[in-house]
DNA sequence: CGCAAGTTTGACGTACATCAAGTAGTGTGG
DNA sequence: CCACACTACTTGATGTACGTCAAACTTGCG
């Protein structure tokens, strides 16, 4: 509630690796940057920073100084309670904006789920160029408006959904962030999902499974899924009746 | 996912009742505007709307073409499932802004929970005032931002939290929204609190008689609370350890 | 290869949902 | 003022989806 203003600096530790991981296949997907007026603007302002597996970009309570880009890799926004329950807000793939609290502290912690390049925007620089270029300012709000949707529609899956709906709703969620594609690479481990989905990690695993054995998807590796029935995740994900 | 832009109007049901009903004790709290640049730039392009209990205000997939602001009465923001299953995103009181998706359409469907006055701005004015004046569209984002912060800490005590520290959760918020009096009016049943903390309403009245009963509250005809443990509350709204 | 981390599967427990009666509160008309 | 109905809330008995605990199985990197 009340603003401390401390004056720890935005979390550097992994900054300087240069480990030569593959990084994850994602990464091969079409990049969802075209020359949109942002990009322009932007590209002078941006720092380039490099965070291992489980590395945090910024932890909850940091002063709000920066906005941040994933460039590659992938990114998980959560907060973690005292007895050690964990929820995931969100996760950010290549392309994706985060961090964009526009409030004294940052809410949330953000960490790499895989290895992740990520460029960071000084908050300060950003709202100068916002005051000037119209567009700029548009395109922030529309970003924050996005969010915000997303988060809504996250918050009813998780006060409303049963598990397998909750799963459901997750792939095509991936599915239509990747461009409709229906073969899916899952950056995030199961416990990821568990901690997005409000569920545990044994009953995502064992949705995962009867959906299997229902046809609806099919895995190669955990980590490689291919949607095989898309009208009967939708109607789960809507929550229609029961098959 | 797509726009499609259809052409009803902004849901004017109730809009010329006249009926001579109490307005809820709420109003009575200290109003939370003071002379802010928002407020004097609106005065001119609000419209006042009157609204019965139940009435929607906007509904879910209307384009959104207005900003509101809860005079007096009480408002709420859910979606309902094909079964009937219902979440309520959030509660609005006297002096709140609600319907700032700056999205093609409304995600969710606004009524009142109680006889509310509400006055409406619309987007396109709103955005030209905006342009003009950086301080109000800083507002703007100001309140996005702390949409998204509350949105997103509904978001952890859905996923994360058991039903005790929901309700706990709850009435906490309710105090600070209500300049800390331990005093609590509760405008919404039994029904809106359920479905707001995803609970059945019976869980809810079962956890309300488990917290009179360690006196953590007391309860005054079913819609005046206090609270008479505070620390025992946050303790609980935090997610320490159960006593 | 070989180990450690991650995932799956099974047996069992529990918090919350569901179903079903009650018991306030609230408003209406005599 | 009470009788009536109606809606809202509470309480109890029982069910179930998901959590917990524990053991196997996979996967992938050193």
């Amino acid at each position: 509630m009340t603003a401390m203003l401390q004056i720890a600096p935005i979390a550097h530790e992994a900054l300087s690796t240069r480990s030569r991981v593959a990084w994850p296949v994602i990464e091969g997907g079409k990049p969802r940057e075209t020359t949109d007026p942002m990009t322009a603007a932007l590209q002078s302002i941006g720092t380039v920073m490099k965070f291992k597996r489980n590395a945090a970009v910024f932890s909850e309570g940091d002063p709000a100084r920066c906005v941040y880009k994933v460039v590659s890799g992938a990114v998980r926004t959560c907060r973690v309670l005292m007895d050690g329950r964990r929820q995931i807000a969100d996760f950010y793939l290549p392309g994706d904006f985060f961090g964009l609290d526009w409030q004294a502290e940052h809410g949330f912690t953000a960490e790499a789920i895989a290895d992740a390049v990520v460029v960071s925007y000084p908050r300060s620089q950003l709202e100068q160029i916002a005051e000037t270029k119209p567009a700029v300012q548009k395109l922030l709000m529309s970003m924050l408006c996005k969010g915000l949707s997303s988060t809504q529609n996250h918050l009813v899956m998780l006060g409303r959904q049963t598990a397998q709906e909750r799963l459901a709703w997750f792939l095509l969620g991936l599915m239509a962030r990747s461009d409709d594609n229906t073969n899916l690479d899952l950056p995030m481990s199961r416990l990821d999902i568990a901690d997005y989905l409000g569920l545990t990690i044994e009953t995502v695993s064992r949705c995962v499974s009867e959906f299997k054995r229902k046809h609806f998807i099919s895995v190669a590796g955990t980590h490689q899924v291919t949607l095989r029935n898309l009208d009967a995740l939708e109607a789960l994900a809507s929550g229609e009746a029961e098959i």
